[in-house]
DNA sequence: GCGGAATATGTTAGCGCTGAGATAACGAAG
DNA sequence: CTTCGTTATCTCAGCGCTAACATATTCCGC
């Protein structure tokens, strides 16, 4: 609890007998330093313990080496895997995420963007399209750079990392035909919130209709998507279309609920009814029967946006959409 | 792409022609202001669409609106869960949560703080107690209130929220012998990055020591606890003890594990093997058969922490320790 | 109608750092 | 030796804001 004068870099300049601005240099790299000074300095540094100012530094320069990071939700494991990707992606360099969770919500969207703002970020990543206009003008009219993850069906401001999820969509259709399914059925969660979800529905849709097909039935949950809502929503769509042979699910989440459900209610999954899910997480390869599903590389995406935005210290003189992909997962359920 | 001048208080001041200080006072809520004073410069920030800049705000009042965040991980389900709670505590408020992942590496823990630290939060919150000299060194050597969470099993810088995992350990070694299990095993995870996965297990043996009992068989992955670990990991101790008629995981992801590679062993369930975990995570809740284990409340650490720390402005005269508790969850596993 | 609260606003000096340019010290070249 | 280019360092203003204090202005009670 020792209240101790906090050393700035006067105290470090007068320890080591050289005006401040050299300390600076000699902290940032910048500029030709003497090796004899330089040491002298390191060891001023060290035996004071000295620790810069970064709010001084940033607001001398103008800039900071922040990156302001908006997510939706933290609930959904796919969030903290790209977030893992950035700090990857962060973790060799001196630059900092600062976190923001909008819960969905555009307009707390931007509420938080312009608090991220307020400390001068080099950069910021967000998720999706889903913008107000305020959001917009803010990114546009500012100097950072802005990557927009998860989704490149639709124009980035700067940079869209992700994967299409309407091709997605359409290869769960296209894979399930292919194995001689036909009468499909769909179980969901909310899509207000979650347009991607959306997007990989209608890519589905698009496989069924290319074929003469629709869906037989569709079951959408209120709410986000989880286990225990895949394990109802599935009950219930069962209730109403029996004669279904293969269950899309929203995600991996809803999918390992709805294998449960069949697990309890007896139902041989494939032969009696084959289930295809969205993610490709751990837990639905883990299961006695590996599920089929869709890998969408989490930890690349946010890994890749954040490489890609460290790579210019300028915005991009044009759009760049970097197609992260996906990969059918065979697994056994489908 | 328009490169304006980003208004400052300065300009906000001119147009609603006041003085500065009188914007920075109505922008903060500080000292009284009239009420046409007020709209004017309330006006006159819409109109520039003014960001205060929170870099020259922290120099200038040495302080930030910032809370540092030290969690060791992000791909344990748990830790994203105690962010949301620190998110949810902070959303009401101006403060921001600046997040850094540390690894289970005290030594990147300390770098990390020191990174955090150069941003003059007001207050840091961090995870158990395993640091360095060094990082405990410029805790409390500091003015920022701290606080450390999961674990109350030692003694705290200032703040330590969470539960007794040796008293969580013991509870499930109870409940287990109460229920008439006499030949129990473990199963865990890499424990050198997880004390408080080892102070349960000590929990478990206590609790069997004093019926006279020890632990059948033990069997620990060498890696991160992850459902795929705790199915093969119970594969190889039922290979080597298959006599046990329980089995405690270090957590619900390998419990799980454990629950599927029942399934696919066609083990039946408690009858001739009983399964507990720890956390209480959804996943193990939506299996077909509930899985018993403890509740943890992540979230509510979290929140609860974030909210201690902001009810004073100072660090706290004595150490204090907040039990946030756990509650056994029956299930239908044990 | 005057002293003294209370209320509302202005003035000023930094916070700790960085950027731009000035200065010094030293060889090499003419 | 002077001139010039390098290399290494210093000087100093100022980033945008806030704390502390100074200065009006208003509204009381007596």
């Amino acid at each position: 609890m020792t209240q101790y004068e906090v050393p700035t870099l006067a105290h470090v300049a007068k320890l080591a007998g050289v005006s401040e601005n050299t300390v600076s240099r000699v902290i940032r790299n910048k500029g030709p330093i003497a090796e004899d000074t330089r040491n002298r300095v390191v060891k001023a540094i060290e035996t004071l313990g000295y620790v810069p100012n970064r709010a001084a530094g940033s607001l001398a320069s103008s800039g900071s080496l922040l990156i302001g990071v908006l997510l939706p939700s933290l609930s959904n494991v796919v969030f903290p895997e790209v977030l893992q990707g950035i700090h990857a992606a962060l973790a060799t360099t001196a630059y900092q995420p600062m976190v923001g969770v909008t819960n969905y919500d555009a307009g707390k969207e931007q509420d938080i963007l312009s608090s991220l703002l307020a400390w001068q970020p080099a950069a910021i990543v967000t998720t999706g399209f889903d913008h107000t206009e305020a959001t917009r003008r803010m990114l546009s009219n500012s100097r950072v750079r802005v990557a927009e993850l998860m989704d490149i069906d639709a124009e980035p401001i700067d940079v869209a990392v992700g994967l299409s999820h309407r091709q997605a969509g359409y290869a769960t259709g296209r894979h399930l035909i292919e194995r001689g399914y036909r009468r499909i059925g769909y179980v969901g969660h909310d899509w207000g919130a979650d347009r991607r979800a959306r997007l990989r529905h209608d890519g589905v849709c698009q496989a069924l209709s290319e074929t003469g097909l629709t869906l037989r039935a569709e079951e959408r949950f209120d709410g986000p998507s989880s286990t225990m809502a895949g394990r109802d929503t599935l009950a219930t769509l069962l209730a109403r279309a029996p004669d279904i042979d293969a269950v899309v699910f929203s995600n991996d989440d809803m999918a390992v609920g709805g294998f449960f459900h069949c697990l309890a209610a007896g139902i041989v999954v494939r032969k009696q009814l084959a289930l295809f899910g969205f993610n490709g997480l751990d837990i639905g390869q883990a299961l006695p029967m590996p599920l089929s599903t869709v890998r969408s590389n989490r930890f690349l995406i946010g890994k890749t946006a954040v490489e890609r935005l460290l790579e210019s210290p300028t915005r991009p003189e044009q759009r760049v959409v970097i197609d992260t992909g996906f990969d059918i997962i065979e697994g056994a359920t489908a």
